[in-house]
DNA sequence: GTCTATGCAAAGGCTTTGCATTTGA
DNA sequence: TCAAATGCAAAGCCTTTGCATAGAC
């Protein structure tokens, strides 16, 4: 794989998504990027996700509508996601879960994981 | 919401969901239901894992290669995910974070959950 | 100057949907 | 008989990709 260059819109971009904690999807990020570039697209954005995603600065979640979500706080924290309003939340993590460690035993190697919990967030609950 | 009439096609989906543990896509279902069933449709197959979703017979996972993955057994318990080859195997649930209750509090009322872990599996791992 | 990143649009892959037909009760 | 389920194909949606151009170093 080649170098790594500056580029305008990938800061733009981690920017963004440091400054938000409510896991918006690429199209959202999009969205609010092409306000600021008129010329941004959705492929860069993507492209960018991508690569942000393997270089560990942020972090994908799978949404509940088809799209995906994009976090950019990658300590260990588990999720909420409202299955009415696809609104995606942040808890606390739990110990047990994040402690776990099953490396060269029955699985293989677990370098990651994913906890999340669905049902009505506050405001779907109300209604 | 009309009745809800017998079908062959969803009792040999929901049978074939039921033998195996390997939590295939829609895709690898159809191929199997096709074999005993030439005319069986991916449209078919979809609808019915739609509805076998919302009627908690089974579970959707969201896979890692883009496409989701269906579970036949809906007892609690974890998934780890190869990152290589895409395999999804069982896991043990956690207790505690079977147990968490935050009903109400901060965020609304969790219904469910699904913890994935990422990581290598062990044939992966070995190369 | 050279190689990476971008913009734009087209192509892809998975899933949903419309509609005529079949099937279950 | 009559709504529900199916098969088939078309449409949808999100995401990826190809290619010419712009930008970083």
């Amino acid at each position: 794989m080649g170098e790594l260059k500056y580029s305008r819109q990938r800061e733009a971009l981690l920017k963004e998504l440091r400054s938000r904690r409510d896991h918006p999807s690429a199209e959202m990020l999009y969205l609010t990027l092409k306000k600021e570039y008129p010329h941004m697209s959705l492929g860069t954005v993507y492209r960018n996700l991508a690569l942000l995603c393997e270089l560990g600065e942020i972090k994908k979640i799978p949404g509940n509508d088809g799209s995906e979500r994009y976090d950019g706080f990658v300590e260990a924290h588990d999720h909420f996601v409202c299955s009415k309003c696809g609104k995606v939340m942040d808890l606390e993590p739990t110990a047990e879960t994040a402690d776990r460690k099953i490396k060269n035993k029955d699985i293989g190697c677990i370098e990651d994981y994913s906890l999340i919990y669905y049902g009505l967030c506050k405001d779907c609950y109300k209604k």
